[in-house]
DNA sequence: CTAATTGTTATAGTTAACTATAACACAAAA
DNA sequence: TTTTGTGTTATAGTTAACTATAACAATTAG
């Protein structure tokens, strides 16, 4: 389910982790009341200290993603539920993409602009 | 074309500057052979010290979007050449996703997963 | 109640990113 | 050649991210 950090990408850990756990709640691996393994479990599976953990998590606990119960655990808070209909979406797209040659990066970049820019829309 | 970095979002300085340049670059804002703004009006415009900029502009070059001529400045090196195709794709695609009501930083979290799964594709 | 499991806080030190400032080096124009 | 505009390098200091370690606090199981 997660995997360790890339410690030399330039991304803070706390942020790639973040990340990672909200993209578990996004694509529905990680449903409302579902509980998160302990900090030092994660500590361990990310490969980074307690603190760096718990940095991750007080912000995801912030914006609402995440629940703490002291001495119980981090519990998830929300449910995303996307339609079908979004990840196929998705998929369409990510696949014709795929067709063009174009890297995740480029991608990411070009939809950040179109996203800012209305004026595609007709 | 450029705008301030954000300083308390946590992505590096230097990344985001990088990520702005790439992008003029691939939706042809910026061609081959442009010259950029000197380091130190970059520096003004990014508001940022010209060391940033300059970590910045190296990375580039080594990823091989620029090229630096000492005394006279830094330049385009590379033509992305999309086709309008991929731009009404990506268009297409933004404007689903804006009337599903999901937010970029969700979209992004979902095409990096569906990008690495490749079980959706037919 | 006690022990085990979990989250929380604190301290001290390291490293990378960033800043301010200045000097140096190359190229082009006057 | 001199000046101006450009990239380049260096030094020293600040801050944020991260680490290691330890202790403290709340909950649950026995």
């Amino acid at each position: 389910m997660f995997y360790e950090v890339d410690k030399h990408s330039g991304i803070p850990s706390y942020i790639q982790i973040m990340n990672q756990i909200k993209k578990e709640i996004i694509i529905g691996n990680l449903k409302k009341g579902d509980s998160l393994p302990p900090v030092r479990e994660l500590s361990k599976i990310f490969n980074v200290n307690v603190n760096t953990i718990l940095r991750a998590l007080e912000r995801l606990e912030f914006e609402g993603y995440l629940e703490a119960q002291h001495g119980v655990g981090y519990f998830v808070r929300t449910d995303m539920d996307l339609k079908n209909s979004v990840f196929n979406e998705v998929s369409s797209f990510v696949e014709k993409m795929k067709k063009e040659n174009i890297d995740l990066e480029t991608i990411k970049l070009l939809l950040e602009e179109v996203w800012r820019n209305e004026q595609f829309s007709e």
